[in-house]
This record gives structure tokens, C-alpha cells and sequence, in this order.
DNA sequence: GAGCGCAAAACTGTATACAACTTTGAAAAA
DNA sequence: TTTTTCAAAGTTGTATACAGTTTTGCGCTC
């Protein structure tokens, strides 16, 4: 008969989804590999990635709606520039919702919550360490991520998501020092507490 | 005598963009002419709208971003269906960022915006007048968009913008009382203050 | 009659092809 | 030399075609 059922066992089940271009180009302009202003080329990026330019637009599309990259009609995505106005605003924005979110964590954190932010904290560390200020940025991000995944506010915790996303943009724009990092430890033992 | 939109003003009215579709799916999911649940298929949607599957796969993930609808991988994109836990985390954000958001705006209005609120509020009194609670929940979404756009925070605006969007669909499905709009004329009031 | 299995249909995910717009570069005119 | 025009190349926007997965429905078995 023709297909012999046998589900390919081997294959990869997943293919290279749209997903995890935004994840790439996501990562990528965090660290700064891709600086602000770069245009990003369909064709080019397709190429790189080996998929085709429909996943692409996917993805630029998805780093719009995060306003990591900027469309412009006809003329292509480019890489975010954040004005010092737009940083005003993400930091403001964040000072307003990120309290709130860490009391909620606080109230809501199991032991388990609280070993995976220390592992986080421990990451982070390690990775200042070594100078590597684009690892250490990221993590630090994530930091915040989890502690509004664990305060278990959907809703509130996207838009935060939004604002670390930004703010690693920003941050890779405007600050040229390492002390942008906000002090961990505070968040650290507001959480435990 | 239609509204005086007046896209280009000669040549072609451009192209029906995938951002129409998007705002017309919009408008329809915040009428609930569309029903939380409902499936929306692509071949529907594209012979619908005259255009083809892509720009309905682009307005879809566009809707998706703002989760009026949920994508489901190899099933389909469907109406969202917020529970009661989501409908409370979008009150409870609308709660934290609107006071705020009010109080720039109340700094920043001109005289021409509060003509604008005034006519907003106009409009969809005239809206409850012939019981159209569709439109009249649409246009109270609206006054409070405007209001966040009058602020002059865009970050917090979009915010503001998504949550209003989510609220629409909540309430057409919990709320069947129509008293659920807000007090507009205390939200004037507090502007003009 | 109920349950199971497999095949055909339907739909989504991805790739490719074509059309429209933008940019670039050179040639011609001032 | 500078400016203008225009065409060719390159890029994005949209449509269509193909591949993989899910659903559906009919036939078979128990």
C-alpha cells in the first residue's frame, strides 16, 4: 500500500517555526548584534535563517507588535530607535506596574518560585563575571519576566514583558556603563519577604 | 454624504490593506457580530473581504497580538473567550493605568480636545438613545483611547488601547445590562478640572 | 447497533511567483 | 560642474501553489 503509516520517528516534529526566527531576532537586538536603525532585509534574513520570506515577515511583524523593529510601508523593517522620550516613557510605565506585580509575586511565591530566582541571580552573576554584558542584560530581564509569570497576572505581566523587551533596546542605546543593572538584591529580599 | 474620508484624493483609494481587514474584524468581534468561540477560517475570511489568504493571515495574528482572537496551531484562529479571571486582571490593569493616564491628560488638554471629548460623549449618548449598545460600547472605548492619546504617553497608551479592546469583548459577553458603561460625565468633569 | 480504522476531504503552514513601489545610477541638459 | 530625467535593479506587498496536519465520514468488525 502507499504510506506506510510509520510516523517519522527521526524527523524533527517541529520545523524551524516562524517562532523561533522572532526568538533569534529577538535575542539578536537585545544583545545588540543588530544595532538600532539597521534595516533588515527580507531576502537577506531568509536566506540566513533558511526559511522563506513568509516566515520572515511573520516574525518582523511579531518584533512591530513588540516594537523591537519598525515597518515602514514599501520601505522595509528596521531596527527600533527608541528617543530618549520613548525611554522616559518604558521606565515610567515600568516604575508604575512593577511594584505592583512584585507585591503580588511576593504573596503568592512558592520555595520553588524562589530557588529559580536565586538561579537567575546566580546566572547573572556568572555571566557579569565574564563581561559578557549582552548575556548579563538578558538575564536580567528575564529576572523581572519570571517574577510576573509567578504573580500569576496574565495580563499585567505582557505588557511587562513588553517593557523588559524595550528596555534591553534602550538600555543597549543609551548606557555605555554596567551600573544600569538595577540592584537585584533588593528585589531579591522583597521577594522572599 | 458618508464620512468625509477622502482616502487619495484622485488616483486609487489604495489597496484594501490588511490593516482594514484587521479594523473591520475589529469592529465586528467589539459589535459581537462576531461570538467568542466562533472559528474564523481563512478561505472564509479571504472571499469575504475579496483579498486573499495572506492579508487575512497577517490581520489575524495582528488580532491575535491584541487577543481578540486565539490562534491555535494547525486549527485554526478563533473569537478569544476571556474567562472571569482574565475579565478581572483587564479591570484590575484598566484600574492601575487610567487614573494615571487621566491625570496627564487633564494636564496636557487643549481646548480642541475637550471639544473632541464632548463630542464623543455626544455621539454615544445619541447611541444609547436608538439602543445601539454596540456602537455605543464601541464609542465609549473610543472616549477613553482619546483620552490616552491626549496624555501624550504612548507606551502606557497602547496599553490603555489593548485593554479597552479586550474590554469590549468582555463585556459583550458577561455584561447584559447595559449599565455597565462607565460615568462618562465624571471622567469630563475630572478633564476639564 | 456500537466501536474501530482507514481513507478522502478540508484546512492551515510554508514556499514560490508575480505585481507595485522605491531606490539608485547614469546619461543628458543647463 | 551641477541638476534633472528616466530607466533598470532591488525590495516589499499580494496572490497562488504545494506540503503537512487535522478533521470527517464511510465501511468494516465485533
Amino acid at each position: 500500500m502507499d504510506t506506510a503509516t510509520t510516523k517519522a520517528q527521526s524527523t524533527r516534529p517541529a520545523q524551524p517555526l516562524a517562532e523561533d526566527v522572532t526568538r533569534a531576532l529577538t535575542l539578536a537586538i537585545h544583545q545588540h548584534r543588530i544595532k538600532p536603525g539597521m534595516k533588515l532585509g527580507e531576502d537577506e534574513l531568509a536566506d540566513i535563517y533558511g526559511v522563506s520570506r513568509t516566515v520572515v515577515r511573520s516574525a518582523l511583524h511579531a518584533l512591530a507588535h513588540l516594537q523591537l523593529v519598525d515597518i515602514q510601508r514599501n520601505r522595509g523593517a528596521f531596527v527600533a530607535q527608541p528617543t530618549l522620550r520613548d525611554a522616559r516613557e518604558v521606565f515610567e510605565a515600568r516604575e508604575l506596574l512593577e511594584p505592583r506585580i512584585a507585591r503580588m509575586a511576593a504573596s503568592k511565591a512558592t520555595p520553588d518560585d524562589i530557588a529559580l530566582l536565586q538561579q537567575h541571580i546566580h546566572d547573572e552573576h556568572a555571566a557579569l563575571a565574564e563581561a559578557d554584558h549582552g548575556r548579563a542584560l538578558h538575564l536580567s530581564g528575564q529576572f523581572h519576566i519570571e517574577i510576573a509569570r509567578i504573580a500569576d497576572q496574565q495580563t499585567i505581566a505582557a505588557f511587562v514583558e513588553s517593557l523588559i523587551s524595550r528596555s534591553s533596546l534602550i538600555i543597549a542605546l543609551y548606557w555605555r556603563r554596567e551600573s544600569a543593572l538595577c540592584e537585584k538584591h533588593a528585589h531579591h529580599e522583597l521577594v522572599q519577604a
